[in-house]
DNA sequence: CTTGGCACTCGCGGTCGCTGAGTGCCAAAG
DNA sequence: CTTTGGCACTCAGCGACCGCGAGTGCCAAG
């Protein structure tokens, strides 16, 4: 009974505290949500809240604020789910269906999520180390100048322009063109290099340095750059906290322009299931220690390919963010298997 | 003579006010320029450049401010070249050689093009309309999913995924192939609709709606997204301004994030050489009053192919931006040309 | 036209005191 | 042992006040 009064407790002051981003105190505490005690007796409770690590003060007499601990219990055992209502669903597929091609879906999403969740969001393209090759081009682009285009069974196209060592005759790109295909077409991305290995000895010596370097550059393809692509969006959300709240947005907006740093916030430690919830410090990034971070998988077929999610401060809307997030991984999932 | 000093005053106030943001008085400016005059002479010649609106005052009894009119005088006559230093110019170049294909290309630069000038930086993808095509691949994504890729001269990629109305044999598809190839390689993009336009009639009544599916698909992909991409970079550098200069920030992310938006800054009233520059309310769109706009279109071979520029406070370093958005521009065309 | 002098303006930063929300503690009542 | 009303205390925020000083405009003399 006291237990659970002092959850309930938290779970107000989180409610409310995200609702007004003030701090809350007692009194008003009463009043908003119908506790059936009085202001001191909720005092007691927030007292042994702090010692517990879960609330704290900005300053003395003022009202309380979660802490990244407090937040954290919220989540995991206070907050119901808020499922999403039936015409925003209906909007996000049909927002979605209308894509064209990949580019356009992760495009789509990423405007989609940071809208909904009124949150800068993060969307990673599908993994490549699962997929298998589809298709391989070779173009000349000039006498020297080759671009090689992967294309991936999840309509990714991966390109890259090489410079070949010398004049490369039509026959000889026709040839390599027609024994890359037959290596690669249907291969999973890990078995290339294996697939790739011997190619070199079928050409002519004169040939060879060519072959090389489109060889290479195919290795370098499927190695390098295995899922390195995150979009971002709705950056203008973090402006929105009046003049700086907990969050000073100059650090947030310089983690956001690395690469890296975007693949570590989708990446690291996703449960393959589900939605994922980091909070406040519990992100190991700098910059980011007063941003939380939501993050679900996206699956095509039975097999998750890639995850997406969205940053905020850590006083924001968890319930409503995580429903959003989740809601999206599934669509974007659907979206992929229909075509 | 009193008109040339004149100059020289707004010169100083300009300059001064872009290396402290704050008002300047006549005093701190016959003290950090030598004029060879007294304060009060000074303040004659401002009270004259207030009168033609090329300063103001903030509230009586400050400093002077420059005007957007102001800064436009100071950038038509009055700044000189900013010539950008030697190892500047190699640290540039070495940068953009590494690029390994036309996406890296502009991400590159971008990030380049940022980090110099500590502004927002805004490339465009090279436009379509003068480029030819390469290549056309047709690749089965699954029975009735087909993924159409153009290949351009300039290295970039264009896809898009349809979605045929009935299963596509193998054999319909290597014709629909070659007959593509055939008519479209070598063919500039404004001349794709014509050449494309009869290819249904060479196939059976079956094969029909596929065709009719890939053509149009075709014909959206040379029109729709003529000069569709624009990336960015350096949003990060918007927060620097230590808590809203004239500039507040939200507004400014939120143009940002629409293509429109971005294309519209790059694109309008460029001049086909050299740098344009827009000052604060001289930029039509809404939320960027308070920024001016800086950009440069660069080549391929002896054609301009697309802008690139900067986004920043209308108190920003005009010579040395200018420059560098020259100089980047200059280093792009050339790495296009090279490749 | 330039310049020194002079009176005037007014934003900024600091101090001060008040107010009120909020707290912790305690003793009495369930 | 928990709840509750009472009470003294704290302190951020706000408005008022004030003096400083940078900066101005004007004017009369050079």
């Amino acid at each position: 009974m006291l237990e659970e009064r002092r959850l309930a407790v938290l779970r107000a002051i989180v409610e409310d505290y995200v609702s007004t981003h003030e701090p809350v105190g007692s009194k008003a505490l009463v009043e908003r949500h119908n506790l059936g005690v009085s202001p001191a007796t909720i005092r007691n409770d927030m007292a042994a809240l702090e010692d517990e690590g879960f609330i704290a003060q900005p300053h003395t007499s003022a009202g309380r604020v979660p802490t990244d601990l407090g937040y954290r219990l919220f989540v995991d055992r206070l907050s119901g789910v808020k499922p999403l209502s039936p015409p925003e669903r209906r909007a996000i597929q049909q927002f979605l269906d209308e894509s064209v091609d990949l580019d356009d879906v992760m495009s789509r999403t990423v405007r989609l999520l940071a809208q909904i969740t009124r949150q800068v969001a993060l969307v990673q393209y599908p993994s490549l180390s699962r997929s298998t090759v589809r298709h391989v081009e070779l173009v000349a682009l000039s006498s020297t100048r080759l671009i090689v285009v992967i294309i991936v069974d999840s309509g990714r196209v991966e390109q890259r322009i090489i410079e070949s060592p010398g004049p490369v005759p039509e026959s000889t790109l026709a040839d390599l063109r027609a024994r890359l295909i037959a290596a690669l077409a249907g291969k999973v991305f890990s078995a290339v290099p294996e697939s790739v290995v011997d190619l070199e000895e079928g050409f002519v010596l004169d040939d060879r340095p060519t072959v090389h370097a489109v060889v290479s550059a195919v290795l370098e393809m499927v190695t390098e750059r295995l899922d390195e692509r995150v979009v971002l969006g709705g950056t203008a959300h973090l402006a929105r906290y009046g003049e700086s709240f907990p969050i000073a947005i100059q650090p947030v907006l310089e983690a956001l322009e690395e690469q890296v740093i975007l693949l570590q916030l989708l990446g690291e430690a996703t449960t393959p299931q589900g939605v994922t919830v980091r909070i406040g410090h519990e992100n190991p990034i700098e910059g980011l220690e007063a941003t939380s971070v939501i993050t679900a998988q996206y699956a095509r077929g039975d097999r998750a390919v890639a995850s997406l999610g969205v940053v905020g401060p850590t006083h924001m809307d968890y319930p409503g963010t995580m429903s959003a997030v989740h809601a999206v991984a599934r669509y974007v999932s659907r979206i992929l298997d229909e075509q």
